[in-house]
DNA sequence: ACATCTGTTACCCCTAATGTAACAATAAAC
DNA sequence: GTTTATTGTTACATTAGGGGTAACAGATGT
């Protein structure tokens, strides 16, 4: 019988540290309950000549056990033990690792410049790291609904302490988030989405300005989303301004 | 300044997932907190013409931020984010692993016969599966007492429960252990530690017969630790007598 | 006596990661 | 404005690890 073996197993436990052919081995052995190498061999297709190295390593690691003799037999220990252990290894060289980090008297930058931020994870993040550091007032700029759903309860807690002002290019769009927003207009909705530099197209997707001290704007460039962190004040200064007369009441339609 | 880079740090960050010049890269930005290429290259010995590339791969994961420029700025994601990140994504690896592995239908299996042990952790994995098993006698032998200690939290659980039984070679050795021994003679002690097979020595360090179904017996061939757990009933059976006979009065000192 | 199977060894191949050298484009210095 | 240094890129050499194939001695079974 062809138990086809699931390739994305394979990878998850190339991930946790295993090469593809330990992955392979240890899953047919899980399947197989107890086998010997030819076994192994004939169900992942790992070759023969390898599998007795392979099954030495993994018996060494303790992810098997042997019963000697002619042929050896093999068996395989609790996954759950199994992934257990190496779950627990890599936490450990997690933490270790960033006490060690930390030891580098590492703190916060607190530079006052511009960065760019290429990773999605780490445009979110940045996000809510200005969003926690929010005192007073705060400018929020969105045209995607489900990217802005992402900081919803950030946003909510913030609702309290502080003054909260929301702007959406299409009240319709963001109905399903409980919040108050302010719309746009078409001209400026649309001077949004026609920015073009250099024959590459930019979609502003997000943009923040926190305490007037902090801005972050979020667009799309080609296909790659990217993120600007501004941190001087004059530039956050005149981007509130701006932000400023898009709210102007015969800029803005208030909600109907 | 050489701030000397820790080089268990790269090797910690390696076992995370990073190459190790991307390692060096990070924990180079992280020292410096903000830098161009050229600064990081020389305090990490990363090579420069390999720089851009690697900042390039590390701003995309998200683990760090640029400011476009002649020259081009970096600045590292705050470590605390970053291995949280790598963390999170080993996790949920991990579970999908088991849970994959879960689905082939695996069950604990009760074949009746013999394994062989080769990992430190695997043994005491095993023993702890058996001794969670047990349900009304369990026989031990132990000559090392720090083997033993690892086992003392599950061993005063079964006192409770079942009748325990343990078997030491020199009680003295074994008094910082809060449990009632019996003493082998010096005579079965000798003979355990001379099992010479084919020039090499047998040093048994530990045994255990549980109910009188499973046995298993921990020693040492050469300088490695190695365990066989025996399922056979009869086995168990001679085993149990052999023991038996080490605790017939004759043969066994009482605690004095 | 023969065929089969087991476990091992010796190769080759490929890829990823690293290291080195050289070069165009840009910025800085004179 | 010309020269010099720096930035960022490209191409190539090297290495190590993982993977695949072929062949072989020894054990097992018919």
């Amino acid at each position: 019988m062809f138990s086809q073996i699931n390739p994305q197993l394979i990878r998850n436990l190339e991930k946790l540290g295993l090469t593809e052919n330990e992955a392979r081995t240890y899953v047919g052995l899980v399947s197989l309950r107890e086998a010997t190498a030819r076994e192994i061999h004939e169900l992942t297709n790992v070759p023969r000549a390898k599998i007795y190295e392979i099954l030495k390593v993994l018996a060494k690691k303790g992810y098997l056990e042997v019963r000697q003799g002619s042929p050896t037999y093999f068996r395989a220990v609790d996954p759950k033990q199994v992934i257990g252990k190496i779950k627990d290894e890599f936490i450990n060289c997690a933490i270790e690792s960033l006490d060690q980090l930390n030891e580098l008297s590492y703190e916060l930058p607190k530079t006052s410049s511009v960065w760019c931020i290429q990773s999605d994870w780490g445009i979110k993040n940045r996000i809510r790291e200005i969003l926690s550091g929010v005192k007073e007032e705060l400018i929020v700029f969105s045209s995607n609904p489900e990217f802005l759903k992402e900081f919803e309860p950030e946003l909510k807690n913030l609702e309290k302490t502080c003054s909260l002002i929301l702007i959406v290019n299409e009240l319709d769009r963001f109905r399903s988030l409980p919040f108050e927003f302010r719309e746009t207009t078409k001209e400026f909705t649309d001077f949004l989405n026609n920015i073009v530099i250099e024959g590459i197209r930019y979609d502003e997707e997000f943009f923040m300005i926190a305490d007037g001290k902090v801005s972050i704007g979020v667009h799309r460039a080609g296909n790659k989303r990217e993120a600007v962190v501004i941190k001087l004040p004059i530039v956050c200064y005149m981007q509130k301004m701006i932000y400023n007369r898009v709210l102007e009441p015969s800029f803005v339609k208030k909600e109907r």
